[in-house]
DNA sequence: GTGAAAGCGCTAACAG
DNA sequence: CTGTTAGCGCTTTCAC
């Protein structure tokens, strides 16, 4: 059996130079007919296949893209992660994955090793570590749902009238007694503190007393379900709940059912998982596909210093699903 | 702003050769501790990131493995991908994602495109496309819940176990007139078809009549809603459903309950998000964690040349869980 | 202990 | 239209 074939082999099987056979690669240059013919032959005769770390080395360019992200296995970051790996594949870039699970050394790690392997750029939905370790990777980023700096461009979802909306849906269901529970995966992370803001200034705004728990371990079910548990049980007046994540709501719908509560509920993110598995739930449904397109064009427009603008913080636009 | 500097650049700076920061790099040869301070300030100096890519291309190894499913979206796969990426950067490798979607076409160019990035290895859990083409890559390769060819690994649940607990599950809750709906991704395959063979086999050997059903489009909920409805409304007797993945359990468990139907339901994959967003549903659980930890295992062992046996299939065990 | 030189597989001048 | 040559950033003989 035969090594991985490499270009000179298929240049010699051909009959012609090293030089020719890339040109008929790269569809570059003029070539006869016959020629291209014969080389094309041999890359099948070889299953010839171009080593691309050659020539990204060559080149100054790798088309690999990094993801920094919690976790695949969650159904937002899944879904968001399958949508812009789908599309960066349609404009033929490669996508190395990292799970942090929210740790700041895997983070600052998978950082390093997208560095060494020479990315052309990331999207990042996790962050531990500081923003100028990011700022100092002079690369271009585009952030999910978190400002890192002034210089990093953002994209997120409507958190702060997701909020909103949350508050005045429970409120519009007759619910008064709403309180709010508040998964925060990162210290200051914007997009919990706005979903809680838009919700508090709604209660505010009605006269009405807010109050949000903080949970903050997010990767354990246990811990949120005592927390809801104990929650539930101290307060028999809770009649309308704002949890921010849809996995959290879940445990808390499961959880008021046993206990035959009358409290409504809404959650956020709306994935189609969750839409499948949990049709009822209403819930707050952040525009997963658009934020992974919008990353995506950006990322490739800074990428490809096509900058159309100095705009740095895309916000799209929530919507409400009610559960049925 | 300086460029990316290169070894070249430290080496300079440090005021040595290019082989010595090389060697402190790679911690070969014998080098004063002198040197290597210095050599470690210029590279700390700098911010120097080794170009992996530079390395790939001199050794033959790239450290990259590449993951082919149909979506990290799915539950199932991406708590399957979470594992498996976990695993393999501990011991530093990294992944290349790639979502087939069920669609022949994107599986070979993926193909492709992980022989031409020169993958050390890579996870299958996807195929449509011919096993030649896979065996003609000549390259260290575990399938999952899928034999391949005779020369690839598999690793796998046990499926005609776990459609036969499934089915076990029913009977024992009294259920009698059971039916089952096989929700195939793929063409002969052999996961389908044993679950199954293991429902269909229980009810004949309790000399009751069976029922399969199949869907063939996985990925379109509402496909499944109108198949799962007709279904439903065809035969008023059904009292027992064995469905093939959690995410049509949920569905039909959202259809029975709306048509106030008694009709005890058994789910198959077990996922922790399903787990969590529908504790009530009773499903078979398959071993995502170990079957991850088996796939790299072997996936690695195939790469360094450490075949410790010439087995080739592994069939871990699947559990029941009861709905809460 | 350290360095000079060759080469991993490919592409892009520059010739012809 | 095609080939020769140099070099992308790194590692590794082989010398000193």
């Amino acid at each position: 059996m035969p090594e991985k074939p490499k270009l000179e082999d298929v240049a010699k099987l051909a009959g012609v130079s090293p030089t020719t056979v890339s040109r008929v690669l790269n569809n570059r240059g003029a070539i006869s007919e016959r020629t291209r013919r014969n080389v094309n032959n041999a890359i099948q005769q070889l299953n010839y296949h171009p080593n691309e770390i050659a020539r990204s080395l060559f080149g100054s360019k790798t088309h690999f893209i990094g993801l920094i992200f919690p976790s695949t296995g969650h159904p937002f970051f899944g879904e968001l992660i399958f949508q812009i790996e789908n599309i960066l594949s349609e404009k033929h870039y490669k996508v190395l994955i990292c799970n942090t699970m929210d740790q700041t050394e895997k983070e600052r790690s998978y950082l390093d090793m997208l560095l060494s392997n020479q990315v052309d750029g990331m999207i990042v939905g996790a962050h531990n570590i500081g923003i100028d370790i990011y700022q100092r990777a002079k690369l271009p980023i585009v952030a999910i749902d978190r400002k890192m700096s002034e210089t990093i461009t953002v994209v997120s979802s409507d958190n702060y009238q997701g909020g909103r909306m949350a508050a005045e849906e429970l409120l519009r269901q007759g619910r008064s007694k709403i309180i709010h529970v508040n998964s925060i995966r990162q210290k200051e992370a914007p997009s919990s503190y706005l979903r809680r803001k838009g919700y508090e200034d709604v209660m505010t705004e009605h006269g009405l007393p807010f109050k949000t728990y903080e949970i903050e371990s997010p990767f354990d079910p246990e811990v949120k379900k005592q927390i809801l548990s104990s929650l539930l049980d101290q307060d028999p007046t809770i009649d309308g709940m704002f949890l921010s994540d849809d996995l959290t709501a879940a445990i808390a719908l499961s959880m008021i059912r046993k206990r035959n509560r009358d409290i409504q509920i809404v959650g956020y993110d709306g994935t189609e998982m969750v839409t499948t598995c949990l049709p009822e739930l209403t819930t707050i449904v952040q525009p997963i596909r658009a934020m992974a397109q919008l990353a995506v064009d950006l990322l490739l427009k800074e990428i490809n210093n096509e900058f159309d603008g100095i705009k740095k913080n895309y916000i799209l636009p929530v919507t409400l699903r009610r559960g049925t």
